[in-house]
DNA sequence: ACCAATAACGATACCGGTAATGATACCGGC
DNA sequence: GCCGGTATCATTACCGGTATCGTTATTGGT
């Protein structure tokens, strides 16, 4: 049943043109070494019979695929996205095809470790090089070109792109003290990325820079979804002497702290100053003050990156920073008279 | 110099754990015939050389790959992204992982047919089975399940997926007569796409059945881009009898119409009512009313489709039918009296 | 003690392509 | 008419695995 709709090989064309496999798979290739009407008439046979050419067995012989592997362990939140459209750019305009590949979630039936082999396993046989976002481990030995956006660690052995976080996590600061905040709170991101560091690094620092001690409580640790950015935001917001600011490290979790302040009906900015990270889509329409991270550059500049080491010209840096940009909408107010005058 | 970190292959493992080939391949498949003692000598050998399959030769000789393919034109617009969030839950809650297969761009250096067969082909080799979400054509033989997400032709010759997009735009139009809106636009979708047809008769039927009588400067041509929604709605809104009111037939040409609204100086709802047809993502923070198609759960519709045919039990309908529906924000509102009075 | 069954593993063909090499026919020049 | 060169195609080896079958040694039954 199954068996007679067997797919069509490069050997069925041969017959049916009356040619030998070889001359096939030149054709295929582009080769020159094919007289002209037979190239025609091994074309029309293939279109005929709707021949398409196995990659899984081409790929095992030849070198070059045109093919780029992006690994992701989850490709249904806003970080992941943004980095696919700026990779897919950057596809469209080369002359390499993308595969996209995840397990749907990073936890998935525990099989985490074995996972992360097989994850990289797949993408490295059949394509030409990969780009791997974080937080997917690779200490596997690799034989193709790798780029990481987002590293883990903070100085991974093979080329990556990142946003310069800590400048980001200052400029943010800044604003806000600018406008006379003083008690900031901060929304940290998944502990073990190096990116979420660097920002609470810069809310330290700025903070300390403006001679203001830092509060173990205005600190909250959340990991980058909503649903922490809700908790997290509650924690905050409940506090007895509470926030008039909050620095959340990414827009997902700012968006949780929108939900509480309607919650509590607190209005933003009115009542409440927020600040996010990334400047995924959605905060345009929340008018969410943030720090452009410009996700699509990095998955862009990801893939430039990848195709240069492929085509074996050499990379003059190893690390593209990608400069971050405060983005100013109307979730931030100056702290009110009254605000100033309570803390007198 | 790149010769020397050629991947490590089976026949390393087998050499250095002093087997055979076949004797590594049974263990790594799991099979019963080898004794213990051996089975973990040569476990310790591929964790030590840090050995993996190369997924590219074991698919060319075995048959199940716990992979689907994903194939779509482009990832990087709002349909795409949320059929991928729906395709990726199905995925993590099932055995299998995913492969996203795209070239960036339809029109990729113009080379869109050879294109097309390219495309299928390979998600077909190394894939269990293949989602395709239009308009990606498939008239190749196909020697693997495939299961099509709004399709192009009305009766495609595998399972598809789509939304009653008939009834979902004449709840629309409904809904906006109901308001007393007599003067409705319509952003017609790409002409070639069944669903785009199936809409714009929505909005033909409804107006029909309303007594109104159909005309052509109000129906605009589009093509699902928030470019053509701009020229859309400049067209519309520049007539000299301009509508009250927009139909959309998706939320990125009704997004269009925001921004033309604001060049104009028109609000929206006081000025112009706004409808789409979707309900992406961004729509909720727009406010926009829109008929929701359920994306997501059309993507997972398919997948655990897909997986049914792969795991070869039979479908009960070759078509899923994804119930729209109308969600009501605050892009519309009643026609004004004065409009009323002016149209007496 | 002999034979059949079983356990454990090896040898080989094969998947569907591509690369390298070989073979043949035709060509012009001397 | 012989020769080297070129155009065109066929042959064959090989990529890295898996499937099939064969081989060897051990065991148990009678």
């Amino acid at each position: 049943m199954e068996n007679n709709r067997r797919s069509v090989t490069i050997r069925d064309v041969a017959e049916t043109a009356g040619v030998s496999v070889s001359t096939v798979s030149r054709v295929l290739n582009g080769k020159v070494d094919v007289a002209k009407e037979t190239k025609n008439r091994i074309l029309s046979v293939i279109d005929k019979l709707g021949y398409s050419t196995n990659l899984a067995a081409r790929s095992m012989r030849s070198q070059k695929k045109n093919l780029i592997g992006l690994i992701m362990p989850d490709i249904a939140y806003p970080f992941a996205i943004e980095v696919m459209k700026g990779v897919n750019r950057a596809i469209a305009e080369s002359e390499f095809d993308l595969l996209v590949y995840t397990s749907g979630d990073v936890r998935k039936r525990g099989r985490v470790t074995s996972e992360q082999k097989y994850i990289t396993l797949l993408a490295k046989s059949i394509s030409d090089g990969v780009i791997v976002v974080a937080p997917v481990a690779s200490e596997y030995n690799i034989d193709k070109p790798i780029v990481s956006i987002d590293p883990v660690m903070s100085n991974p052995s093979y080329p990556s792109v990142h946003a310069t976080n800590y400048q980001g996590a200052l400029e943010a600061m800044e604003y806000l003290l600018g406008l006379g905040h003083r008690r900031i709170g901060f929304i940290n991101g998944r502990a073990e990325l190096e990116s979420a560091n660097r920002r609470l690094s810069g809310y330290r620092d700025a903070l300390e820079k403006a001679g203001i001690p830092i509060e173990q409580e205005l600190i909250a640790s959340g990991d980058y979804t909503t649903e922490t950015g809700v908790l997290c935001g509650r924690q905050l917001l409940a506090l007895e002497n509470r926030p008039t600011a909050i620095f959340a490290s990414n827009d997902q979790m700012a968006m949780g702290v929108y939900q509480v302040a309607e919650e509590m009906g607190l209005r933003i900015p009115e009542d409440l100053s927020l600040v996010g990270f990334d400047n995924i889509s959605e905060s345009k329409y929340l008018g969410l003050t943030t720090v452009d991270q410009f996700i699509s550059e990095q998955g862009y500049g990801a893939t430039q990156m990848l195709i240069q080491i492929i085509n074996e010209i050499p990379l003059e840096k190893q690390t593209l920073k990608v400069q971050t940009q405060l983005v100013v909408r109307n979730s931030c107010r100056e702290t009110t008279e009254r605000e100033l005058a309570e803390s007198k």
